[in-house]
RNA sequence: CGGGAAGUAGCGCAGCUUGGUUAGCGCGCCUGCUUUGGGAGCAGGAGGCCGCGGGUUCGAAUCCCGCCUUCCCGACCA
């Protein structure tokens, strides 16, 4: 290969990234700072993002619902630390129908509260609970420092809420949802392996008692947190009165929850799987998973070229038939910074011999495959490859993860990656120190990796690095 | 919002210091022919409110002021 269209990853990591949102045609700024346009090769996969989620909450048992994108800015002010933690980020509609108006209206953030005002009103007994709602929608957070899919003023996610009546219960769904949902589709469809764990006091959601967090790490070893579920105790029960009577005829407050994942998801892609040739997309995440490419416009390549993307159709493969416009060379490059998983290149040469070549996207690896076992070749390279592009993920954290005792070892170590301590060390100026350094406690794990109950556990251990 | 850098064709840049023909170059784009097994070649062609607004000047891409946008580093976040 020649040299990179691309700026090298080790040479400038956000070049590189802006490089590869430009030429894999995922992405524009829009004309409003921290805007973005998703292209549709961006958005084909922010819907295949969309549709595994989607399946995995409705499995959860929650139902999708649509909340307004207006609201009224007494809402916000009902929780103290939520109007506290998202009034420096939020878009006010003053003036509408070209008047001003009696109340403004924000522009919603998150719909924690629009959401517990109509629970309120849906919620009466015990046997209405649990309600399990989930929007898919925009919010608007005006950024100070924009970057296309990780930091912009206007994203798309989907933003879980629900109520339950005991705090176990919420709390048991809450796991759930990190678990069943976040957790199994980044690690087995994203192929990003994260760590599991809990947010400390300072890095909580504005009006939680307890955050959990997926934190992965991309290609610079810095730390992505790609999903989030909250426990809300009874803060927003109580702001918005979602009362219920319980089977003894007691009136009580419920326990809500939320959780979201976002477009952030498709920069995560990019930056944790991403090479020094463009985008590479796991092949159960692919919108596209193999390009059949003809070596030249020929009638009896483009026949044959037609008949292997008709097989893999049927096979249930997706894919799609490169119309051998321009030069061979320039089609593989191009499919290549989109991250197609497979590249079924055909030939003359390739058809005298009654074969095809099939190339894997993340190894570079061409095989010669006969005609006859082309789909079942595919099918073995896709598997292989979301495995491997997993293990390349694992070994890099596990690597990069490094053991340490003190502050001064922490900050070092997270130069290159991760640093795991034990929380004692930080507890008190410790994470305040290393956040002048820009390093923060990404989550909180117990000695075994997983996930605490709370906060004050003894023998909590620390995941620190820089950040997204 | 603080510190730094930059905005000239779709993209990347030169020109600005020292104001003065018709504002250039590479890639991309269009047409034609030859090509196509790793970013093709030749020939012809299209494309510019020089980021926006104001000022200085006989004359501004070039000098001055303001604003907007992008990127980097910080404080904030999914």
């Amino acid at each position: 290969m020649a040299e990179s269209a691309l700026t090298n990853r080790h040479d400038d990591f956000p070049k590189w990234y802006q490089d590869v949102v430009a030429k894999a045609e995922l992405a524009d700024n829009g004309p409003v700072r921290g805007t973005m346009v998703i292209r549709p090769y961006g958005y084909a996969i922010w819907e295949r993002i969309q549709s595994e989620i989607d399946v995995r909450i409705k499995a959860a048992g929650a139902e999708n619902a649509y909340f307004p994108i207006f609201i009224p800015e007494s809402y916000l002010s009902r929780e103290a630390e939520h109007v506290e933690g998202f009034s420096p980020e939020l878009a006010v509609v003053t003036h509408a129908g070209g008047e001003k108006l009696t109340e403004p209206v924000v522009v919603r953030p998150t719909s924690e509260t629009v959401i517990g005002e109509f629970m309120a009103k849906w919620v009466h007994s015990h046997r209405d609970l649990p309600l399990l709602l989930n929007q898919w929608a925009n919010v608007v957070r005006w950024e100070m420092r924009p970057r296309v899919f990780l930091r912009s003023s206007e994203f798309l996610w989907q933003e879980g809420h629900t109520a339950h009546a005991t705090h176990e219960d919420a709390a048991a769904y809450a796991r759930q949802i990190h678990y069943d949902v976040y957790h199994d589709f980044i690690r087995n469809v994203l192929a990003v392996p994260v760590y599991l764990g809990m947010k400390t006091q300072s890095e909580r959601f504005a009006g939680a008692t307890n955050t959990m967090t997926c934190e992965g790490m991309m290609g610079d070893g810095k730390a992505l947190q790609m999903a989030t579920s909250h426990e809300l105790g009874q803060n927003f029960a109580k702001a918005f009165d979602i009362t219920f009577q319980t089977e003894d005829g007691q009136s009580a407050h419920c326990f809500t929850t939320s959780w979201g994942a976002s477009t952030r998801l498709i920069g995560g892609l990019i930056m944790a799987h991403g090479d020094d040739d463009g985008l590479v997309v796991p092949p159960r995440l692919a919108p596209l998973q193999v390009v059949v490419l003809p070596v030249r416009d020929d009638p009896e390549v483009m026949s044959a070229v037609r008949q292997i993307a008709d097989d893999l159709r049927r096979a249930g493969v997706r894919v799609k038939v490169d119309q051998a416009r321009g030069s061979f060379g320039r089609r593989v490059t191009d499919w290549e910074i989109k991250g197609v998983p497979v590249r079924c290149e055909v030939g003359p040469r390739d058809l005298a011999e009654g074969k095809v070549t099939i190339a894997r996207r993340d190894s570079g690896e061409k095989v010669p495959v006969p005609l006859d076992a082309v789909v079942s070749t595919v099918h073995d390279t896709l598997e292989t490859q979301q495995r491997e592009i997993l293990s390349r993920a694992e070994t890099r954290l596990a690597e990069r993860t490094v053991d340490v005792t003190t502050i001064a070892e922490a900050s070092a170590a997270a130069k290159e990656g991760f640093a795991r301590v034990s929380f004692d060390v930080l507890r008190g100026e410790g994470e305040a120190q290393l956040r002048t350094e820009a390093i923060t406690v990404r989550c909180l794990q117990r000695a075994d990796g997983s996930m605490p109950d709370r906060d004050d556990e003894p023998g909590l251990v620390a995941i620190v690095g820089r950040s997204y």
